[in-house]
DNA sequence: CGAAAAACCTGGCAGC
DNA sequence: TGCTGCCAGGTTTTTC
């Protein structure tokens, strides 16, 4: 589900929470992608949340001695229920609750994660990661030379989170249409303008997902409930067979490295 | 060593 | 209705 436009609006939906207290906790299921401390509750209980913010797709929640690191892998959502509601639903796994309200953890598919960790930078689930890409670092010098030496397609190159985080399926697809370049070219064949364009690609396409508040594909929702409006404007993910919005050709679909990927043969070259 | 494939899970849907 | 097989937005681990 969440790439990085998703984990960012689920982000900015809880964002009021900093500074709050967190009175206490329920784990239903420890069992995700990184299991849940085992004194989760004692450690979190009665401690107020210094801030909030997001690196690659993880939320991390800054306390004053440790850190809780949230992911929501491919299936998890953040919703925020009142404290009072005994609404529960199946793959609830971790529950914070505060004052008036409380903040839930779903995750059907259990890929995600949440953990509370000592420190930030070393952390191996941190320590590897590129630059994010709506950053200065993230630019056209930077992905040429890396790129000149690997022989991956580009298309996985740029989800690979060693390079540049944030990038998930959806969003390679689009940008490199946007970019008009093909996701079978080898990583290190892309000259520098067009390196250029796809840094300027993936920015705006992850942009404008923000600003939609993420791509509702099956079963992404915003902690606030809303579904995110961003695959009205998917040009071709999803798109097989349908017509090039840029051409009159028809959206390709194929594997790579497992993955489905959407381009138009015409005009991505 | 880097790159590709498998693995971790559950739910939904197409096809029989 | 119900079974089987396949697919899904991620990332780590294993294999080649």
């Amino acid at each position: 589900m969440p790439e990085l436009p998703e984990v960012e609006t689920t982000l900015r939906a809880i964002s009021s929470f900093s500074g709050k207290k967190i009175l206490s906790s329920k784990v239903n299921n420890p069992n995700l992608r990184w299991k849940v401390n085992k004194n989760f509750d004692s450690i979190i209980r009665n401690i107020q949340i210094k801030n909030i913010h997001r690196r690659a797709k993880y939320i991390i929640f800054s306390f004053k001695e440790f850190y809780l690191l949230l992911h929501l892998g491919m299936s998890g959502t953040i919703r925020i229920a009142n404290k009072s509601s005994n609404y529960f639903k199946k793959h609830d796994h971790v529950e914070l609750v505060f004052k008036d309200q409380k903040i839930i953890y779903n995750d059907p598919r259990r890929f995600g994660s949440m953990h509370i960790i000592k420190d930030l930078d070393s952390h191996f689930l941190l320590s590897n990661l590129g630059p994010e890409p709506l950053s200065k670092k993230f630019n056209s010098k930077y992905l040429n030379h890396l790129c000149s030496s690997s022989k991956t397609s580009i298309k996985s190159f740029i989800m690979n989170q060693k390079n540049v985080v944030g990038v998930g399926n959806i969003y390679a697809s689009e940008s490199l249409f946007m970019a008009k370049i093909s996701p079978l070219r080898p990583a290190s064949s892309l000259k520098l303008d067009e390196c250029k364009a796809l840094v300027k690609s993936i920015k705006a396409i992850l942009r404008n997902a923000i600003n939609a508040g993420g791509t509702t594909l099956k079963d992404f929702y915003s902690a606030d409930g809303n579904a995110g409006y961003f695959k009205v404007r998917l040009k071709v993910y999803d798109r097989e067979s349908k017509k090039c919005k840029r051409c009159d050709a028809l959206i390709n679909k194929i594997i790579q490295n497992q993955r489905a990927t959407y381009y138009c043969n015409k005009c991505q070259s």
